[in-house]
RNA sequence: CAAGUAAAUCGCCUUAUCGUACCGACAUUUAUUGUCGGUAAGGAAAGUCCGAACACCAUAGUGUAACAUAGUGGCUAACAGCCACCAGUCGAGAGACUAGGACUAGUGCAACAGAAAGUAUGUACAGAUAAUGCUGUAGUGAAACCAGGUAAACUCUAUGUGGUGCAAUGUCAUGUAAACCAGCGUCCCGAUGGCUAUCGGGAGAGCGUAGCACGCGCGAUGUUGGAGGGUAGGCAGCUAAAGUUUGCUAGUAAUAGUAAAUGGAGAUAAAUGAUAAGGAAUUUUUGUUCUUGUGGAUGACAUUCUGAAACAAGUUCAGAAUGAACAGAAUUCGGCUUAUAGAUUUACUUACUUA
RNA sequence: GCUCAAGUGGCGGAAUUGGUAGACGCGCUGGAUUCAAAAUCCAGUUUCUUCGGAAGUGUGGGUUCGAUUCCCACCUUGAGUA
């Protein structure tokens, strides 16, 4: 399958969102934290997925932006390998705890530990 | 050359692969998906400090209050902006900076020191006089009789300003919601008509006009408060603009007129990215070429000349490392302020110091 | 996005017609009391120092003889807003 991200896989109802942080689960694998909640949704993507930066710990724009982009496209490169495995539908959102900024390498590194974990925690 | 001053410009580039947003075309299905093409951040997009456009509030009124501005003249849609000139302060200079109206309208304030801080006049000395704060000098203090100082003190003068901001506003969807509870109010006269009805006039609790008063408007299916319910979407507003560049004309200039050319982000948990390769700028460092200075071996010589090693600065070529600062559109413009590695251009200045 | 407010020792919080900054409380340090501790009482507590002073109210400027106070710019924190 094609490595996009766009806009029908994002994570943007407020609603959702807000049972999401509430009733979902989470886990870490520093600096990156996963919040995942087991859902249903009118439509046929597998995952629907968010990602935040703390404006506390990055004052400036150009940082959570930075940030942003590069979790998006860790998450676009490795997202195969789950597609594959769950069957039911999930919401993700995606946050960066560490307060200070990194390079696309450890980014991507994070990312394949953090999905993985997932898919650990899911099958038990 | 060096050190500076002012003004202006730029502020990484190229290619490949994978991807994001919007628009258009085509295909597929009407939920969408795919292919192709086009477009996609800044000089400050930032701070939100001024001024406008635009929208709504009542048609956006009068007085007063409040707030803002403050040399003179001009420019502008407007401004606290810009330009020119004057004055003052700073600098050796090119230049820089200035809330730069009025204390001869009134009121207030002035710690400490000082006899005394605005109603003046103590002490000492000198001078003058019939006599006297009548005249001068001394000390304190930021300021001591001078129409004193102070208005980024009240105030006065001149000019200007209605309020709220695109989360404005309109519309679709959702919801029993023009519903429920409490307070106040729910009136009178005339005409038409067979009464309940309609029209006109008056009164009217309260509400709006977000300081106050007047005025104006709404006003009985009213108005104020309470307690609750629903949505957390979609669409419009939403991107073509007082635009930019060049030439000519007017003007010292800001700017205006005119002709030609050029130009095009529109997201909403919020698009413009990732990886790889190459190239430029910069800085560091190693070797190397040349020049200059310090230095003074050596030789000639005798008021000098020659000038080795070593050191320092600049510079040529080659190699290695580094691989760009501040920073991300959120209704749109004009400014201001603040941040900013480095590069380029033009004009101008030069006291000390060095050549 | 838009619109507002605040900032003073370690902490909370005073001090305003512009005139000695740090009242008061909490905390901390030392002492008294006690076998020991708590409670209580007393004293000290912005920083530096050559011990004479100097700096200091978020930061940097300005007005003034003099600024926590008035004005301007910036920084940080908080609040409201469909």
């Amino acid at each position: 399958m094609r490595l996009t991200f766009n806009k029908s896989e994002r994570l943007k109802s407020k609603k959702l969102i807000d049972t999401l942080f509430n009733e979902g689960k989470a886990i870490k694998v520093f600096p990156l934290k996963l919040i995942y909640l087991e859902t249903s949704y009118d439509s046929s993507i597998p995952i629907k997925t968010g990602v935040s930066v703390s404006k506390r710990n990055f004052k400036k724009a150009v940082d959570r932006n930075r940030l942003k982009r590069l979790l998006r496209e860790a998450y676009r490169l490795n997202k195969v390998e789950l597609f594959n495995k769950i069957t039911t539908q999930y919401a993700f959102m995606i946050l960066y705890i560490g307060k200070d900024g990194t390079d696309f390498e450890t980014v991507n590194h994070k990312m394949k530990q953090l999905l993985n974990t997932f898919l650990e925690a899911v099958s038990e």
